[in-house]
DNA sequence: GTGAAAGCGCTAACAC
DNA sequence: GTGTTAGCGCTTTCAC
């Protein structure tokens, strides 16, 4: 039994082609087909249960009603609650969401970049390894619909949507400082990316008001290597006795979080933890980590519909969107 | 500047697009192509930048080295990782991932397994909300490569992956029952599904043991008002004054969790707590919630491995792989 | 060794 | 109101 077609339809109607897809992409009155034509469609439609071949009609109109959504990890709760998010608003106009992980690695961003384009997906959501990637330019200089999320690189015009990150964390470390800490130490993930660039650079400010801050306590760990290199460095910061630890999202934070309470159990009550990101964790564990959440669903609207705009129009103009974390004290 | 095609080629060369497409296609040496017009031909590929347009591959041959993936959620950390896992081992193999979440509601599954159908999708993977549904049932008869997993209807043939669910539970309550609790209390999502009735099977066989066991310390919430019930069933369950309380899975879990810091912090140390399903937060809450822990690397490589099979071969009988989770003591 | 040509299922300009 | 027809870019059989 094989598949209907609409030349079955067409066929056993004796009706052409033409009208039959018309009828069936409900151009049916717009081509003054008569109604009882658009009903005799429609039955046998129904009855053969039809069901368009979307790949033929890609072929044809050369949109796919898929868009592609490129994230270091779609395992980060992060991104899979953005994307979950992302994918409900683009189910409602009727796109497919195909997911792919780059691991910051550049090649495999690219590479993906790649395929997702020749599936002539309709557009691409990236939280982008490397922005200034070449891939990456050749689709916005053929103005492919594009946004870009979480990351951005100043120099490079393109549809961002990101959240404020320098005065989030320069506010969220003076309000820190408040409650008399002053030796606060610094992990970080290594900042390859301009967005950790800024909060840690929104650290810095923040610690001028501090004399003779200590710059050893600002510490970064490899992406490639966390688990190591976070229990090394959190030493180094505990061998300090710093008072509070600033975690630049929440990858890192979950991390020291499980190092702390693996090995320095004892010496929780008197530490304060601050973490750019949210995360589910945090509301369980000790210590107290107080953060900075990122408006997950703000972020997916802006996006969605940033794309749809680029797709409906795509010689529209870049926006960047700039949205604010919420502090949550904890 | 548009796209490059494989007649572009052939014309530049004064050749044919059959001979383009062999030499691309890596069959220049079985349809004897000269060593010569094969490097003019991949020559001219590269300083094109050809990409072969991989919708009317698909048109052609049928496949679109894509698969679909349907889970009640992919925001749930457990099919976020399981998720992410297959799309590593996809990729190896050329194929991308559709993602899809469901919300465990049938239509919506019916509706998305259409469209990934109908978008020629190699094959699909799901956690299916509803096994018996009539598009499952068809796409079965027409040998539709499928992988459940996850989930399963016994009395419905298929590819399953799935985890031991009764004796696991059983023996971890029996093993809970030695610590000498005996007022236990189980929370589970309504068991709409088999294996969720399967667990709380497994509970009530360990609670034979128990003389005179109140039946009414097995509460279930609801998945669409799973805050606000699980708020109520806790308060019945800590009324009882239980010892400890058996969750059915992690999504559960966790929400009891909150509840339990939130409204019953001052008992929560003569609480114990466990859940079929292991979630990250559990290393770091309190109480300490002792977990059976899916398997998720090797039920997203059984899955893999077994859909592989059936679309290379889909008259393949169908298998079914149970696999043992593992208890994590806290 | 290479090419001509059919056709995958659909859309849409144009014809009547 | 409805039909004819020309592709979309590719694969693949068959011919030479």
């Amino acid at each position: 039994m094989k598949k209907t077609s609409i030349a079955d339809i067409a066929r056993q109607l004796g009706l052409s082609k033409t009208t039959v897809s018309f009828v069936l992409n409900h151009k049916g009155d717009e081509k003054k087909i008569s109604a009882q034509t658009q009903q005799r469609i429609f039955e046998l439609a129904g009855k053969l249960n039809y069901q368009p071949d979307t790949v033929a009609q890609s072929l044809k109109t050369g949109r796919s009603n898929t868009i592609g959504y490129l994230v270091p990890d779609i395992a980060n709760p992060f991104f899979a609650k953005t994307g979950r998010k992302i994918e409900d608003l683009l189910a409602k106009c009727g796109y497919n969401l195909i997911i792919g992980s780059t691991d910051e690695n550049t090649s495999k961003e690219e590479e993906l970049i790649n395929t997702l384009v020749n599936r002539k997906t309709d557009g691409l959501i990236i939280a982008s390894t490397n922005i200034r990637s070449e891939t990456l330019h050749n689709l916005l200089s053929k103005k492919f619909p594009l946004v870009l999320f979480d990351r951005e690189e100043p120099e490079i015009q393109a549809n961002y949507i990101v959240v404020e990150n320098k005065m989030a964390m320069k506010n969220a470390v003076i309000e820190l400082l408040a409650s008399k800490q002053r030796k606060i130490g610094l992990l970080s993930i290594t900042p390859h990316v301009y967005s950790l660039k800024l909060r840690i650079e929104g650290f810095r400010e923040a610690m001028q008001a501090v004399p003779d801050y200590d710059p050893r306590l600002l510490r970064t760990v490899n992406y490639t290597d966390i688990k190591q290199s976070t229990q090394k460095e959190i030493k180094i910061l505990m061998d300090h006795e710093v008072e509070a630890i600033v975690f630049t999202n929440n990858l890192i934070a979950t991390e020291g979080l499980w190092v702390l309470n693996r090995f320095y159990k004892n010496r929780i009550d008197q530490l304060a933890l601050l973490s750019f990101d949210d995360s589910e964790i945090f509301d369980y564990a000790l210590p107290r980590v107080t953060s900075l959440a990122q408006p997950v669903n703000e972020i997916a609207s802006n996006t969605v519909e940033l794309l749809l705009k680029q797709i409906s129009d795509p010689e529209s103009e870049f926006s960047r969107i700039e949205l604010q974390t919420s502090l949550i004290t904890r």
